[in-house]
DNA sequence: CCGAACATGTAAGCAGTTACATGATTCC
DNA sequence: GGAATCATGTAACTGCTTACATGTTCGG
């Protein structure tokens, strides 16, 4: 259930509508949780049921502007501290690794190259919006580390698509 | 529709049951695309209905040994060859970190020295399952440039989980 | 003979995606 | 006046998890 802490995570920072939310998913949380409006707005009503969030303020176009509880806060430090992040990360990429031994060399080298350029691609667009957000941050240490966690990422991810379709012509058969 | 080809791909090697296929997404396939037993099964019919497998002999227990037929190998390298790789990666332990600044500097920098060392024994366990599979490969190239995109994204975690808690004491606040 | 391993399936529920549906306000 | 943006919600469907349910064969 971690879209309900996600939230809970950016309500913990101010109020703010579905709306609000749904904006803050996508530029700030795109790459690491992705959200969809009809998620955001159907948990809402679900965390304030759940009293952990409540309406604070109604506005114009039906605004609905929800704050976090103090519940809301409590849940979300437990889930920060005592709950184990799971492991189990599914890639797409990765699982055709394993069974490129369906196609010949050639294409398998093809797919290897083509994941370094798209891995270079993701590390030049984080370097991007790093230089952006880069004078913004008294709170915004922790959007650093994690930024820095992204651009290792993709400078792993290249260098070792690189390596990898090296090692395929090292390699007998087709 | 990744589990779908995940089947296929196992099926490519060679026919196997439900049970045999199970076995090898536990052994080979938990790390980067587990499954469940239910889940298995029951797409084993889809897969039999659209005519990509089909059952090629039928054993004790009720056992059914599906063999992969030729739709099923144009399909798996289809897959392989033009459909893009999917590039959202949902992060329940990264997104904690964008939420950290909700607990005090000890408590953020426990947890970001925990990942360090859950990601030094998911490395040291790496090492250990390559050891195992070392003599074994005519095939196993690609096996074995899966495991070091392991084995390089777990080193990466680890120094970035030790960089991450380093950088908290250089912070000023709580 | 008994326990472990082999073997298959179904059902309920939760999480996530895509598409549908509607309406109000602001800015030009 | 009209387009862009703000704003909320519902419905259908797919994929995954957990739990239930059952029966067979092999090895010691």
């Amino acid at each position: 259930m971690s879209l309900r802490h996600a939230m809970l995570g950016l309500l913990a920072r101010g109020p703010a509508s579905g709306y609000d939310l749904l904006k803050l998913f996508e530029i700030s949380l795109a790459n690491v949780w992705p959200a969809t409006q009809s998620q955001v707005y159907a948990e809402l009503g679900r965390l304030a049921d759940a009293d952990l969030v409540k309406v604070a303020a109604e506005g114009p176009r039906g605004r609905k502007e929800y704050a976090i509880t103090d519940d809301g806060v409590a849940e979300l430090r437990h889930w920060l501290t005592d709950v184990e992040p799971n492991r189990v990360g599914r890639s797409d990429m990765l699982l055709r690794v394993f069974f490129l031994d369906s196609v010949d060399h050639g294409q398998a080298r093809e797919y290897l190259e083509r994941q370094a350029v798209v891995a270079a691609r993701s590390h030049q667009s984080l370097l991007g919006l790093r230089d952006v957000v880069a004078g913004s941050d008294p709170l915004e240490t922790y959007g650093r580390i994690a930024l820095e966690y992204g651009l290792r990422l993709t400078s792993m991810q290249r260098e070792w698509a690189e390596w990898a379709a090296g090692e395929i012509d090292r390699q007998p058969g087709t």
